[in-house]
Formats: C-alpha cells, sequence, structure tokens
DNA sequence: ATACTAATATCA
DNA sequence: GATATTAGTATG
C-alpha cells in the first residue's frame, strides 16, 4: 500500500465549495476526516470515495485525523442536503465525528462503529420513577409504539413517564437521546435525570465547550455515558445503540434551526429514529397540529394536584387598570404572579406625535428599539446601532413619544402602582445566562419577589411553583400574525402561560384580547378540542400537515435584481403546476434587512417528492430554500 | 466558505 | 491615474 497513489473525493466540512479531488499515498475510507492544503491554507475534509486519476493538477492530503464520520451519518446527512437544501459539506458538519479508537488500525472495515458491545450495564445506578396509576397506562400504551405522541397538560408527570422508557433503554443495554427546545432547560432536567442515572447522563449543547465535549465524547464510546440530553445539536451526537429519542416541548418552533441547513429538529430525530430502529416520544402539553394528525396520541389526564383555573378577559393594550388591580389583590393576599408581554410588543419604537413617524433603521425596513436605560437605538434585525435622538429625524418635532410596551416600562409602572411589590424581569435581554435564570428563579421561589414579568421565556417548562394569577397581554399580536400558524401558536402559548400558574393551589387567569370568543371555547374544551378543529381548518384550506409548503427567500442589495430573480424562479416553477402550487410571491413583510431587498415566494404540494423536484429546478439562482417553514417573515 | 481576481466606485 | 470597495469566480 505505501508507494502506490490514490486519489479521493473529499467535502470540505464547514464550505459550500463543491467536492474536490485530492492524492493520497495511503488507503483512506470513506468517512474518515483529512486535513488538505486549498488554497493558501489548510481544510478539514471528509472522505468520499476513490476515484481514478482525474485529467488534472491534485494536491496531496496534509494528514489523516484521528476523526471519522460512519456510512450512517453520510447517508443522513445526505438526506438532510437534499430535503433542507443544503450542500452536503454543510449537512455532515452538522455531526459530532466518531474518533479512531487506538486498537482499530486504518484500513477497510475498521471504521464501522468500534463499541457496539461495550455498553456497561453492570455497575449502572438504575434507579426508576414510581408511577401513578394513570401513568402506568399512559407507559403501557406508548410502550410497544414506534412512535408516540404523549399529551399531557403541565404537572401531569410526562417526564417521569420517558424517564422509565429511558429507564428501560438501560437496563436493555440501550441508550436514549432526549431533545429539549432551549439551553435555558437543561439544567433543571439534568438535575432530574441524574438523580436516576447518576454519570451516565451528559447535557449537549451549543454553549458546552469543546474540552468538555470531547470528554463527553469519549465516555460515549467508553460506554459510560449512556444519555445524552440538550438542545437541537444533541441530535448529531454518535450514540451506539440508540434505542430511544425524546423530543421534549415537541411543539416548540425552536426545534426548527434558522441556519443552513434548516432543518427541524423534531422531524429530523423521527427519520434518525428510523435508521437506528430507535423508539421516538413527542412529548407536549400542547402538542403541534401536525403531530397531532400524524402520530398516536397517549393521553396522561390527571395532573398530580386539581387546580381549579378561573379565567377572566380584559380588554386594551398594555398594562391596564385591570391588570393592575389584580395584580394588587394577589400581591395583597400574598400570592405570586406572573405577567406574559409578547416578544412583538416588548420592542419600544420612537415615534413623532407630529408627522406620525416610528424611527426607522437606515438598512432594515423595520422601526429601531429603544434601549432606555442606555440610551440608545438598536436595529433588532441587523444590530446598527445609534444614539437616542430627541427631536424628529423628519420634522424635528420635540418631545418624541415612545410606542407599545417594554418589559423594562412595564415594570416601572407596576412598582409605581403597587406599593412595595418586588418585579422580576424574565426576558432574554434580562436572563444572559444560566446564572441569571437560576439566581431569579430562586429569589422567586425565595418569595424574594412577587411578580415574574417577561416574554416567550416564561411560556418554556421552567418550574414556577405557588403562583396564583398569571395574565397574559398581546395575544391578538399573535392571533394577528396572518400566517397560517397564527392560530395555534396563540392558543398554545395561551395554554402553556395558563400551565404555568395554580401548580399547587386554585388560580385565576387574566387574559387581555379583543375577541374572548377566539379564546374561551379551547378553556372549556382543552387543548386538543382546538388542534381538531384546527386540523378541520387545515384540511379545507390546504394547509400543513395535509400538504407541505416551502418558503423561498431573496435577498439582494439591487431591489431591481432582487426582483428579477423572483419573477424567474416563478416563471420556473409555474412549469410544475398543478402538483406545485404556488401559494403567493412579492415582497417580504420585512422588506429590508441589513440593506437587502427582501422578497419570498411560496410554496405548496400535496406530494413532498413533486415539490422537493420544483425546487431543485431553482437551486442555481441565489435563493434561500426554507423547507416546512415556522417563520413568514 | 474563502482566497483570489476582475470590475467599478472613490478620491486627491 | 491610483487606490478603495465590491462583485464575480474558482478552488483539486
Amino acid at each position: 500500500m505505501p508507494d502506490e497513489q490514490h486519489y479521493y473525493t473529499v467535502a470540505l466540512l464547514r464550505s459550500s465549495a463543491p467536492y474536490l479531488t485530492y492524492a493520497s499515498k495511503e488507503v483512506l475510507c470513506r468517512g474518515e476526516i483529512v486535513v488538505v492544503p486549498l488554497k493558501s491554507t489548510e481544510k478539514e475534509a471528509v472522505v468520499l470515495e476513490e476515484v481514478e486519476a482525474p485529467d488534472f493538477e491534485t494536491q496531496e492530503i496534509v494528514s489523516v485525523t484521528p476523526k471519522y464520520f460512519d456510512e450512517t451519518q453520510l447517508r443522513i446527512a445526505t438526506f438532510v442536503s437534499e430535503y433542507y437544501f443544503s450542500s452536503f459539506s454543510e449537512a455532515i458538519s452538522l455531526f459530532v465525528p466518531h474518533r479512531k479508537s487506538e486498537s482499530k488500525t486504518i484500513g477497510a472495515g475498521a471504521l464501522a462503529p468500534s463499541h457496539t458491545d461495550t455498553l456497561k450495564t453492570d455497575d449502572l445506578i438504575l434507579k426508576r420513577p414510581d408511577l401513578t396509576p394513570e401513568q402506568i397506562r399512559a407507559y403501557e400504551a406508548l410502550k410497544h409504539k414506534e412512535r408516540a405522541l404523549l399529551f399531557g397538560v403541565t404537572g401531569s408527570g410526562k417526564t417521569e413517564i420517558f424517564i422509565a422508557r429511558i429507564a428501560d433503554m438501560l437496563a436493555s443495554g440501550k441508550s436514549a437521546m432526549l431533545l429539549m427546545p432551549e439551553i435555558s432547560l437543561t439544567p433543571q432536567m439534568q438535575k432530574r435525570l441524574t438523580h436516576y442515572f447518576g454519570d451516565a447522563v451528559a447535557i449537549w449543547h451549543s454553549k458546552i465547550t469543546k474540552k468538555r465535549k470531547a470528554q463527553i465524547i469519549e465516555a460515549i464510546a467508553a460506554g459510560e455515558v449512556r444519555i445524552i440530553a440538550g438542545a437541537r445539536s444533541a441530535l448529531f451526537v454518535p450514540m451506539p445503540k440508540l434505542g430511544l429519542i425524546v423530543v421534549d416541548e415537541e411543539h416548540d418552533d425552536s426545534y426548527k434551526a434558522h441556519t443552513t441547513p434548516r432543518y427541524h429538529a423534531r422531524d429530523l430525530a423521527l427519520y434518525i429514529a428510523k435508521h437506528y430502529g430507535a423508539q421516538v416520544i413527542l412529548a407536549s402539553a400542547t402538542p403541534s397540529v401536525s403531530s397531532v394528525h400524524k402520530y398516536d396520541t397517549v393521553m396522561l389526564e390527571k395532573p398530580y394536584v386539581e387546580a381549579k383555573k378561573h379565567f377572566r378577559f380584559t380588554e386594551g393594550e398594555g398594562i391596564t387598570a385591570p391588570i393592575v388591580y389584580a395584580l394588587r389583590e394577589h400581591y395583597e393576599e400574598g400570592n405570586q404572579s406572573l405577567l406574559f408581554l409578547p416578544t412583538r410588543g416588548n420592542f419600544k419604537y420612537l415615534y413623532c406625535p407630529a408627522c406620525g413617524k416610528t424611527h426607522t433603521c437606515p438598512y432594515c425596513s423595520v422601526g429601531m428599539a429603544l434601549h432606555r436605560k442606555k440610551r440608545y437605538l438598536k436595529c433588532h434585525y441587523c444590530n446598527f446601532t445609534e444614539a437616542l435622538r430627541e427631536s424628529c429625524a423628519y420634522c424635528h418635532h420635540t418631545p418624541l413619544r415612545t410606542e407599545r410596551m417594554g418589559t423594562q416600562e412595564a415594570k416601572e409602572i407596576i412598582e409605581n402602582a403597587i406599593e412595595g411589590m418586588r418585579v422580576e424581569l424574565f426576558d432574554s435581554d434580562t436572563i444572559t445566562t444560566a446564572k441569571k435564570l437560576s439566581d431569579a428563579l430562586q429569589r422567586f421561589e425565595k418569595r424574594e419577589s412577587d411578580l415574574l414579568l417577561g416574554t416567550q421565556m416564561l411560556s418554556k417548562g421552567h418550574d414556577y411553583p405557588g403562583i396564583t394569577l398569571s395574565v397574559i397581554t398581546g395575544l391578538d399580536h399573535i392571533m394577528g400574525a396572518g400566517d397560517y400558524r397564527a392560530r395555534e401558536k396563540a392558543i398554545a402559548l395561551l395554554f402553556q402561560i395558563a400551565g404555568r400558574s395554580g401548580r399547587a393551589k386554585n388560580a385565576e387567569v387574566l387574559i387581555q384580547c379583543a375577541d374572548p370568543a377566539q379564546y374561551e371555547p379551547y378553556l372549556k374544551a382543552g387543548y386538543l378540542a382546538f388542534v381538531q378543529e384546527e386540523l378541520l381548518f387545515r384540511e379545507i384550506g390546504n394547509y400543513p400537515p395535509f400538504v407541505s409548503l416551502a418558503r423561498i427567500l431573496i435577498a439582494e442589495k439591487r431591489d431591481e435584481k432582487a426582483a428579477k430573480i423572483t419573477a424567474e424562479c416563478v416563471e420556473a416553477l409555474q412549469r410544475f403546476a398543478p402538483d406545485v402550487e404556488i401559494v403567493g410571491h412579492g415582497r417580504a413583510p420585512i422588506e429590508r434587512i441589513a440593506g437587502k431587498f427582501r422578497y419570498t415566494i411560496l410554496l405548496r404540494a400535496k406530494a413532498r417528492t413533486k415539490l422537493l423536484k420544483a425546487l431543485h429546478s431553482i437551486k442555481t439562482h441565489p435563493v434561500r430554500i426554507d423547507m416546512d417553514p415556522v417563520e413568514f417573515s
């Protein structure tokens, strides 16, 4: 083997360059990661296949690393690149490579996962949760299903059920994966998992250090770590003998990646599980409309504590008198409350009362958010920042007013209105680190604060004990977003926030909206009743899960160029009618971001394959393709 | 992706 | 006319 010259096509990692061919004296295996010279630098690349000597000049690979992707990873990456329209390189770069073990030599056959039978079952702490009769019923119902949706209201004990299934995996020598939508949810879950499984649990997400990740990979290979739990990226950790993937809070849109490849971690989990013969459990108190339609639902009905909830409605915008009254009432009774402000309404904008203009970003067609504390204006989309101005840029009128309610402003209003009330801000501006999160929650738990005031973050599954009042404002903004998922988003949020209160005692939920009739029926009938009704609308209106959608985004510096590309794509796509329908095309809701003019085309098709075929025909145009979009701005 | 090159705008 | 900025192209 030593002196012969071999040639291999490779895919550069973290690059969209085409496959390149390099020479090697050594025999290389498909999937091995090598270092290759490119221009004047060196890059990591994955070996694809051996080829005949090409008719152009080739360079020698620099070195072979001890890392490799297995055949399954390569195949899943191929699927991801084709379905989500990325290069193969971008798709394979999602995966965490295996490490070659010392004992194995390089050569054909050496790259199969080398640790299929090295899992340690003997010295493992194997505690199981005690399940209630209702939990046992649900556990038995989903035990033998290849995939299932576990539906249970907040506090019904879903977690114990999938922990029981994880215990089953460990007992039978398999491993398990648990996905959560947010990094901020991992500490709580880690605590619970560690209680049952000790060091067999590892947490994985983008904030885990390189060094720690290397340790984890080592521990997985040694069979010590058997459960990987974390955010989206945990899905790409190589787990030998994978038997189960749990997707907790499966309805959460955070599972959709917002950089290429724009995969949906829940959907991809189902695809990956099929390759490994693993079970999938999707869990949520507000399951997605699509999942209810697609998968067998296992219900978990009885909450531990049967709390009575009283729902009340109020009109208006921002912090109104009825909201203050309710907060004061609960405060004076010595209870704690929670107040939700919508993320959209969370930004204050500079607004001129004389000419009516909003101060917009010079590069984007959006208002610039006002950060009053630091006295500057910032664009939410491109991060352009400028000093706060006193007079209107257009008509020089002074003073300027602020529009919409921010958390900071709401806090001040409430603190001024209610003597002594201690408000804990709980939004992504304030809660920037894990420490700040746990501190805030701890202060609340120790009753050093009386009100949790925040945005979207409040709807995620953190544990807030002792809340007797939940106030939800700005639901109409979400309901009015105008895309096909607006109703689902609004109703799910309502149920999530409502579920945060009254875990321990009877509670009140105050909902600020224009039209209670849009919400009230479901509060009585339950979330699944809403989903069933929504499914009827979706079927009639031709929306997912009855069709597949794709969104094409065109963003160019020159408006005419963007318009031209859009028109060309529309023309090319029209040839695929009636299999593929152009739902609409034109300027994007946010017309300009970072100086680029934006257009979108929305496509719909009954057959996914037809949709993919149409989209692959326009791949040559400079466009971004978003399959199964969850955002439409 | 990114280094390199051609094209075009900017400036003394 | 030289230089800075941008757009386009090939990379093995």
